[in-house]
DNA sequence: AGCATGCCTGACCGATCGGTCAGACCCTGA
DNA sequence: TCAGGGTCTGACCGATCGGTCAGGCATGCT
């Protein structure tokens, strides 16, 4: 079947987000990327070299994004890394709800892939932002909660417009994160 | 390997829901769990009639209290929903952590079986409660994530004794969830 | 016309999956 | 001593997985 726009790339990627979205990654397999599409699980494996390459770019305006939020959370203590770490989380979720709902559940297999190596890390990185921190087993636990919970609300509520879900989950974010004091030892806008 | 005590039947099952919690349903092969026992795939399949009844055993007790905690949920509106509801959850997240882990992102599928056929629903009732049946879509979400993270949560928590898992988590629960008001028709002191 | 190139496919591969089956082994009771 | 039943196993099955490969077809350049 051929395509008259040579547009069966983005096709695939496009299909396999919502396949992988739906069923999880390893729950999908290459054939049904194919049949959704349309085409042979040949040509999925022609333009992909192989199925975690599928899944490397579908992900990676994600991961870039989540990169950039981890980079702007370096140096930041107390509320004001909560608070930055929230917003920017919430944001990515928001945007990138299809994606997040890939990871849901496979994480901690998917993230033994050398793509996803550094993920871990930036994920623990954020919660302690979103802990304000703080060693406190109340702040940790809460934090992890916030995080798992909003992946997870994002994926199940695909229906629910941005504008909508993004103020109901910053001031949920704002209830329910522990406060603690600004760690700051000079009270200045830097740490 | 003969078994001087016929416990195998036990050590299956426990090493299944190790393995299921650890690398979900799907990822775990029934020679998998084999070789942590120590046996062969047929003697898994010799005490499980399939992989599935293997899943539904070694679920039955969270269910069992799920069940339960539903049915005490029935006439209960507004505020006394939310606390019954996020209490007895709580428990349930707390004391069932690695069963809970085993559905961990492969819900959607795995509530297909009909086994955990009404788990779907009763996990819908569970979310309006904790929403205090109001119809804002932040007190929908709100219980939404709070749902998703308690599950997530524990599922991470392993090494987080209960005693301090628990109160940690109600704390959250009562700051994270949107307060509503008692629909009760008569308002008493409870607001 | 002839050729190269990009896109796509059916046929095929080895590995692994869940599951079946005949039979070996061991203990117990007659 | 032997029969029987509970426990366990290796060998095997069909299905499906991710991935490979040679070749077909349409197009564009020379």
């Amino acid at each position: 079947m051929r395509r008259t726009e040579p547009e069966t790339r983005g096709e695939i990627l496009a299909a396999a987000t919502r396949r992988f979205a739906a069923t999880g990654y390893r729950g999908t397999s290459l054939q049904d990327i194919a049949t959704e599409v349309g085409c042979s699980k040949a040509t999925v494996l022609y333009h992909f070299a192989n199925k975690e390459a599928l899944l490397t770019e579908l992900m990676a305006p994600a991961i870039a994004m989540l990169q950039s939020l981890d980079d702007s959370l370096v140096g930041l203590t107390g509320r004001a890394a909560q608070q930055t770490a929230a917003a920017g989380f919430i944001d990515l979720a928001v945007r990138f709800r299809r994606e997040i709902a890939v990871l849901r559940g496979e994480f901690p297999e998917l993230l033994q892939q050398p793509a996803f190596a550094h993920i871990q890390r930036i994920s623990e990185r954020m919660r302690d932002a979103l802990a304000g921190h703080s060693a406190q087993p109340g702040a940790r636990i809460a934090a992890l909660v916030l995080l798992a919970g909003i992946s997870e609300g994002c994926a199940e509520f695909v229906d629910v417009p941005d504008d909508e879900l993004r103020p109901a989950l910053l001031a949920l974010a704002g209830r329910a994160l522990e406060p603690v004091p600004d760690q700051s030892p000079t009270q200045d806008k830097e740490t």
